[in-house]
DNA sequence: GCCATTAATCGTAATTCTACGATACGACTG
DNA sequence: CAGTCGTATCGTAGAATTACGATTAATGGC
């Protein structure tokens, strides 16, 4: 085995890694509502709690396809989720992302 | 006079306007804080709380003018402040933004 | 099974971002 | 006044974002 391979990191190698980790994912997060469509639609999902995509569509002055993308980019941030509804999708917020980003915004 | 362009605002709408102006003032600040690296130089402005621009050239992987870039994009948001040192500029957080920043997270 | 409805994906054009080296500018130093 | 040091800006190439219409895929109703 390779002693430098698993050795423990001293506390502040660890400390360093984990600021470099939430750089970026303080980032992934800023980035993702780094759009004014997209605050729009967090705070639409967040307001309704539980809703379709087609009323997101209707609540903005974009095309379908470009709703749809931004769904995207704040599925791939963690943001919200998207649960199959019959033909519908249903977006809701995911919470403990919302909660991280509260976290390493008031941690700045 | 004409009495639609200054008549009082009801309730309704003046709320409607701020939330859309905050859906943009939320976009800008969370774009600044798009990059891993400008969360970087953020965060080091913060930690050292007034700091030479030099210095966090020598603190990250990029080149000078690449810096200078996201100072720039950090200054435009307001997050940042630079102010002028004799040959040198002196970068130090802007606190408002920052709260603001903050509250606006806070609220969604 | 066929059709309508809903949402995702594809293709594409225009714009913006990211990075760099080179250059310009402003302020001290000798 | 010439030279140096520290930053900003310019020019530019490649990648990513943003927007749209057209198309595809999946589901439920007839």
């Amino acid at each position: 085995m390779d002693e430098t391979c698993c050795a423990p990191l001293d506390g502040k190698v660890v400390r360093e890694v984990e600021r470099r980790d939430s750089d970026v994912e303080l980032a992934v997060l800023s980035k993702a509502l780094g759009h004014p469509a997209r605050v729009r639609i967090l705070r639409f999902v967040i307001a309704q709690e539980s809703c379709i995509c087609g009323d997101i569509v209707e609540h903005l002055p974009l095309a379908q396809s470009t709703v749809s993308q931004h769904l995207k980019m704040l599925k791939q941030a963690g943001l919200i989720r998207g649960t199959i509804d019959g033909p519908r999708v249903c977006y809701c917020v995911e919470p403990k992302a919302l909660q991280r980003f509260r976290q390493l915004v008031s941690g700045l």
